[in-house]
DNA sequence: CTGTGTGCAAACTCTTTGCATAAGT
DNA sequence: ACTTATGCAAAGAGTTTGCACACAG
């Protein structure tokens, strides 16, 4: 089971924080309590390391920025998150973990869900030889109409 | 036009090279011309600037790294490339700019084309007002089977 | 000649790591 | 207490930049 229960927009209490990340074999440290706090307060986000930070210490949350960036990596090994390779260079980290695409747009970097069902692969290439599928990305990237 | 008709298993010929170099305002220099007979010697490639780099130096043409970063973004903005971005950090140019998807081993790193009609995308979602579909990228992750 | 291209080294961004200190159970 | 997390600062990887010298037209 994953966090898709807390997918609302009312802040999950943190009695069930605590209990999705001992289950996960984590221990619900006050970090971690406030960075999943942060994460699942408002619906699906997309998220880099550098923003969660930010978010974080605007909220007073005392956290460095490795303590982020284990934290997302930990979340992701748990299950609780799922990372978005979009383009290059950053990292983007998605709240929202079942089967589905993204829309990027180029001149700000903002990453977006592509609403289920709008989108289809229609087949699915075979894999090489000694290969399987992992995850079949598809990134729909969108740049702004010039006026 | 692009360097399509180069695509072959030939090498194609330095009057060729330097030709399109200059349809593409880019002066036929020492370096670019021997950067674009490697790219274009062997039919479709992806590679990095460190690994494009690392086979200059080992067809003894001196060329810095600076300038390898600065000819593939020349040559991308000319239209003889094409960035990928299948994974985080890494940047990958591919030879084949026509329209055409990924596989992306994992496990090495490696690159490769979807053959052409094996992978469609039924249906692309509307863009969200005010933007446009720049492209659509679908990268199909792959994961060596274990035995 | 005149302007563009190149090399080098340093800067930059994002991410990871090592180790002493702090916090959880 | 005993173990795991955290913070800090430093190291890494990949990429970009600034400027003097070299080369193409």
């Amino acid at each position: 089971m994953t966090m898709n229960h807390l997918r609302m927009h009312t802040a999950p209490p943190r009695s069930e924080l605590r209990a999705v990340l001992r289950k996960s074999g984590l221990r619900p440290t006050r970090q971690r309590m406030s960075l999943a706090e942060i994460l699942y307060a408002k619906g699906h986000r997309h998220l880099s390391a550098e923003s969660l930070h930010a978010e974080a210490v605007a909220r007073k949350v005392p956290v460095s920025l490795a303590t982020i960036y284990n934290t997302l990596h930990q979340f992701t090994a748990a299950g609780l998150l799922r990372e978005v390779a979009v383009d290059g260079s950053r990292t983007y980290f998605d709240t929202n973990t079942s089967d589905h695409h993204h829309f990027y747009v180029e001149d700000t970097d903002e990453v977006l869900d592509v609403p289920a069902g709008e989108i289809g692969v229609g087949r699915v290439p075979a894999p090489p030889t000694g290969y399987e599928i992992s995850r079949v990305d598809v990134v729909v990237r969108l740049r702004r109409v010039k006026p």
